[in-house]
DNA sequence: TGACCCTCCCCTTAGGGGAGGGTC
DNA sequence: TGACCCTCCCCTTAGGGGAGGGTC
């Protein structure tokens, strides 16, 4: 059988790039048995094959050239044993952390499709019998656009640790009961974020329960400040079939400026709590 | 409410580090709405907060800066939709890449701690019932430790595409019958790698079922060709107790160049296929 | 006057991709 | 004589960590 293997026959066999290898040598990782004194050409032994390997699995499973060093260095069972554990654990926690990229991606985009579809329904008026919700809320009153970034802000550094924030979730505002009673539209947004989950203890102080039941809703295309016509609309409804306010009304951001910078592409919905009949 | 923050401010509400910000600004990513023209100081105002929470959550979910740039370039629903979606089919294939990198470092795990734990078995001969197994071998014959680099390295090849290899698969050799019917101890190893199910088409040629049934094992720490004497164990022990041969024999690889530098920690079972009694 | 901020500038991982020139 | 191989050397990602010196 063959004895010494040139470089691109190493490559051949162990499917490792040519680079690679010259690169391993240069780094004094993997260095050829022989090289040839004139022309310093290498060339590399039958067993150097299995070294190779080693050293290629292991980049598989994601170790670093200086732990690869360290594993190759004096190997025995209980020291490998630990690496291989740790690259476990590793791998584990990578698992979790994309697991939750995964779940956020999606929440985001089922919002997303969803909105987007109901376009049709913009400016209609919409009974709908809704479940309990839970939201997080400092209690951060917007008075226009600018606080809005901010409250936004308080709210994403609650939530999000490590997770993906803005972009992910939904976002909202309360109109007080009070002002809507007066017929006073352009007044407060307390801003708060809706959760999906709400056995939370970390956030139990600034988490509020939004009761599930009858709401009056409709889509309307603008800015949160452009609510006024959606809210009038849903009022004069109200008044026209007796039907009583029972709480703050919702207004719910679907599609806003992290997903698109047109106007009429923007999407809120209001939700005004009733009476059940 | 303040109007303007320093970059220290910013990153304190954002969470991102100071450098990062001057560095998204020499990239031109995103630069402070103000720069005092003779202090060069940095200042941004409120609705820059919500910018750059998004940018920090897109790179959360791991999008390059130049994605970002294309993502913020024009905003749309459907142009986020579509980043969105690619993101989240690049997050699947990395979970999946995942899984089988954990699948196999569990098994590998597995696999050296229970063979590990077994040292106190060490030359004692014992009855076993296995099930079927399935194996691939090209029959490639080993006659000493350079062929087995070279053998195993075949098997490799055609096992693991992208997964990790050899440090993850149990390897082996089947040694002829006849050989031992003979008495010739030295002779032959004919390599293979364990496989975990039979049903994967693409190695069907090359691919061998071990029958289960009752097996003569016994373990021996040392190199594969220091099999001798473990294997005279066994033979004397059929002959004493009238147990014929029923096919070739397995020499299973459980802890080798791989994990260990130390000879002593090396460990083989050989496994003699025998008639029920 | 501390605390803060600025501009360079060098460094990190694991190779990839040549140019220019010898070697099998 | 092609095909192969060599040595530089520059390049990539997304910042981190200073030194040395002004600014709020």
């Amino acid at each position: 059988m063959k004895k010494t293997f040139s470089i691109s026959e190493m490559s051949h066999i162990t499917d490792i790039p040519i680079n690679t290898l010259k690169h391993y040598d240069r780094i004094g990782l993997f260095k050829p048995a022989i090289v040839k004194p004139d022309s310093l050409y290498r060339y590399y032994t039958l067993d150097q094959i299995y070294t190779l390997i080693l050293i290629k699995d292991l980049r598989g499973i994601n170790m670093s050239i200086q732990d690869i060093r360290d594993y190759l260095d004096k190997r025995n069972v209980s020291k490998s044993l630990d690496i291989l554990e740790r690259k476990l654990t590793e791998t584990e926690a990578e698992l979790e952390a994309l697991k939750k990229r995964r779940y956020y991606l999606q929440s985001k985009l089922n919002t997303l499709k969803t909105s987007n579809s109901l376009r049709y329904e913009i400016n209609e008026v919409v009974k709908k019998v809704l479940p309990d919700r839970w939201v997080i809320s400092y209690g951060v009153c917007i008075k226009d656009n600018d606080d809005k970034y901010f409250a936004s802000r308080q709210l994403e550094k609650s939530i999000t640790d490590a997770t993906p924030g803005i972009i992910c979730c939904t976002h909202g505002a309360f109109i007080p009961r009070e002002e809507l009673e007066r017929g006073e539209l352009k007044g407060s947004a307390i801003a708060f974020a809706l959760i999906h989950t709400k056995d939370n203890d970390d956030y139990s102080e600034i988490q509020r329960t939004i009761p599930g039941g009858h709401y009056l809703c409709s889509y309307y295309a603008g800015r949160m400040f452009d609510r006024e016509d959606c809210l009038r609309r849903l009022l004069s409804y109200m008044r026209e079939n007796n039907i009583t306010l029972a709480g703050d009304a919702l207004q719910i951001n679907y599609i806003d400026d992290n997903i698109t910078d047109c106007d009429n592409e923007f999407l809120y919905e209001i939700q005004i709590p009733v009476a059940p009949r």
